[in-house]
DNA sequence: AGCACGCCGACT
DNA sequence: GTCGGCGTGCTC
């Protein structure tokens, strides 16, 4: 490396610089590392440095305070590397973003080295000085023409509707605190087709006259091209870039620079979005706010819509976050003043929620050996949809024939050999297949326990209930939609396109027809078992399934002429169930308030602050040991009062690709003391890892969804 | 995580 | 003799 040290003697004085480098998690290096560097070094400069014995990307850091630097522990000069090449064609991140990412990095533990690195796009990372001066005057060059074109081509107004009286409301709450100097989050509470996406393009749109750039968050790669067209149609003439993990690396590249470089007006992405380096952010917007997407589940567990109400409080900009069914946080800080609510609880253009109707599935005679998926009710009320040439969707969360296969001579059931699961039965074709870890075979002719022919699948999935539907409904065009039909490239926009050609009667799918598909003829809703999750090990699981329902419901009676005829039909064993009460009545607030009671009772959150420790190894032993150790490790640390340490346990899927899997939970009464806990423990962990054989992976999850 | 260093077995 | 197996430990 010749071309640093000429850089480095070339300056007036070398001095200590801190630099965030791309050292990973387990190195057990958190902080940036000191280096020799030029005085002019600015903090948010790209700097080639060596570590080891390789070349890696860093990240200059601001100097510690004087105050906070331990003589002691640091290096002398004498012993400090020089940095390399400064990719200084690029403008600085800025301190706004550093702070946000020192935030991130020590929140969720991890070393804002690797952090702030893997926020950045890869081919970012990959440039030398020479190949971005050379990206950026091509960036400039198509800008160029850009701007030409929009110059040339005549401004066409954009067509924006009026908004109701209501919307006006909440906009005009949203003005007020936009012009507040330190404004507080928003949550904007609306029910599906209220029209919380309008009341976003003028939150926006206020932003940009503003000439401030606008951050949209979505929960999913495949809302964003809707969205982005919804903003395209809006906002003609201004700069809209998407960012996601489904661009290709080069294009992320370009969106990025848009965006750093202050020339992209709109940003719209994914959860790794909110890292999106904006020099005059103005506005953030996180849709769904309550969806499980925005948690990073590997790697840095980040969550993107609380990273997202940091930044703007760092920022001192205004944060909306939109809903209908809001996660208990969000909903929690509402009544407790930290975000302000804002409501919409009309559907536009008059359209009604559909009427929820609760089938009792106790009232079916059951019949020996017939398995009865569909009431006849149900089956009354589909039919009449069809015979008025209305569309119906029916909603199931199980993709696959069956759950399982059973031998009932010997009891034999078709167990996932690497996992603790069963291996669903797949008709279509004839294959066993688990859903965790892949592993595929041909069904069986008869039980390989004891060679019974007669095995027989076990519960339902989508492909049995679509089989079920057209032989109860002969002449009915029935279609499913799931994950094994959507697998190829545009093939779900493809079916999608179907239903809304009229060419399906019935639409059988999981949870991913659940989102933001807009389907005007629907007029019957259908979730034929969706009991499961009532009595799920997850503590969220209650809130999931109610926000599912409300948004499959909000899927029928788009189109106000049907509306009122339009209904949500729940096959359930337990229709005096609360969740179900609240969800008849449309009450999300009824239904959060219970939940609320509930969590204050058993101390769980929003009022208590949880970190989950996960340990990976190749045998139950090495898995346990380790956290038995940190266990061990965890009560010689000083502990403070509320601060409870929960045993290790093996998780509820215990073992995944013959990976055993172990956790323990932490609770804490703040998030102040979970964080000083977990700053310690930490320490110690590193440490037992090196000594732990066997162990594969560990990782702590801070204000993990599940538990 | 990389990557080097190091200390033992089977090859040209 | 030395090529290479992957256990151990470090990276400013």
């Amino acid at each position: 490396m010749n071309t640093l040290g000429n850089q480095a003697l070339g300056a007036a004085s070398s001095c200590r610089v801190r630099v965030a480098v791309e050292a990973p998690q387990h190195s057990g290096l958190t902080g940036p590392l000191d280096y020799l560097g030029p005085q002019d070094l600015t903090p948010g400069t790209l700097v080639q440095v060596t570590l080891g014995s390789r070349d890696v990307m860093g990240l200059v850091w601001d100097p510690l305070p004087p105050g906070q630097v331990d003589e002691d522990d640091l290096l002398p000069e004498s012993e400090l590397r020089p940095v390399g090449e400064a990719l200084d064609a690029l403008p600085p991140l800025s301190s706004a973003w550093r702070r946000l990412l020192d935030f991130a990095a020590s929140y969720y533990q991890r070393s804002v080295g690797e952090l702030a690195l893997s926020v950045l796009p890869k081919t970012l990372r990959e440039l030398d000085g020479a190949q971005l001066q050379a990206r950026l005057k091509k960036l400039d060059k198509a800008d160029a023409a850009a701007a030409k074109a929009a110059a040339d081509a005549p401004l066409a107004e954009p067509a924006r509707p009026a908004l109701t009286a209501q919307q006006q409301r909440a906009l005009d709450a949203l003005s007020a605190e936009a012009a507040s100097a330190s404004p507080i989050p928003s949550l904007l509470w609306g029910l599906t087709g209220s029209g919380k996406t309008e009341i976003y393009l003028r939150a926006a749109e206020a932003a940009l006259e503003r000439g401030q750039q606008v951050l949209v968050l979505v929960p999913e790669i495949n809302l964003t091209p809707q969205l982005e067209a919804r903003f395209a149609e809006r906002f003609v003439g201004r700069s809209i870039v998407s960012l996601h993990s489904g661009l290709t690396p080069v294009r992320r590249l370009q969106n990025w620079l848009a965006a750093h470089l202050g020339r992209a007006q709109l940003v719209l992405g994914t959860r790794l979005a909110v890292f999106a380096s904006m020099p005059r952010l103005g506005l953030i917007v996180v849709d769904e706010e309550h969806d499980p997407s925005y948690k990073q589940q590997d790697g840095a567990r980040y969550s993107a819509r609380d990273l997202a109400v940091y930044r703007g409080h760092l920022e001192k900009i205004p944060v909306v976050l939109g809903s209908a069914t809001p996660s208990l946080e969000s909903w929690q800080h509402a009544l407790g003043g930290r975000y302000r609510r804002v409501d919409l609880t009309e559907r536009i253009g008059g359209g009604a929620l559909p009427q929820v109707r609760l089938f009792d599935m106790n009232r079916l005679e059951r019949k020996k050996g017939v398995t009865t998926a569909l009431s006849v009710p149900l089956l009354d009320a589909l039919r009449k949809r069809l015979e008025r040439g209305e569309q119906s969707l029916v909603f199931l969360n199980r993709r696959g024939y069956a759950p399982v296969l059973h031998c009932d001579q010997c009891n034999w059931k078709s167990d996932c050999p690497n996992c603790s699961a069963h291996q669903v039965f797949h008709k279509e074709d004839r294959t066993l297949r688990c859903h965790h870890c892949g592993v595929s075979q041909r069904v069986p002719r008869a039980c390989p326990s004891c060679g019974n022919p007669d095995i027989a699948p076990l519960g339902r999935g989508t492909e049995r209930l679509e089989e079920q539907l057209a032989a109860a409904l002969p002449g009915a065009r029935v279609a499913r939609i799931d994950a094994d039909t959507t697998k190829l490239k545009g093939s779900l926009e493809e079916q999608l396109a179907a239903v809304h050609e009229g060419e399906v009667d019935i639409l059988v799918g999981t949870q991913m027809i659940a989102k933001g598909h807009d389907f005007r003829r629907i007029t019957l809703v259908a979730a034929v078992n969706p009991d499961d999750a009532l009595f799920s090990s997850d503590f969220r699981a209650p809130e999931r399934l109610f926000s599912l329902l409300m948004q499959v419901g909000g899927r029928a009676g788009r189109d106000a002429a049907q509306a009122s005829t339009s209904e949500m039909w729940i096959q359930t064993w337990y229709p005096d169930h609360p969740l179900y009460q609240s969800l008849g009545q449309h009450d999300y607030e009824a239904f959060a308030g219970a939940l609320l009671r509930e969590r204050t009772t058993a101390n769980l959150p929003p009022f208590a602050h949880l970190a989950l420790v996960r340990a990976e190894g190749r045998t139950v032993e090495a898995a346990r040991d380790f956290l038995v150790a940190a266990e061990r490790a965890a009560r010689a640390l000083p502990l403070s009062l509320g601060l409870v340490i929960y045993p290790p346990v093996p998780m509820s899927m215990a073992r995944v690709a013959n990976v055993e899997r172990f956790q323990m939970l932490i609770e804490a009464g703040n998030r102040t003391q979970l964080q000083r806990f977990l700053r310690e423990w930490m320490q110690d962990l590193h440490a037992l890892k090196r000594r732990q054989k066997g162990l594969t992976r560990w990782a702590v999850d801070v204000d993990p969804l599940a538990i």
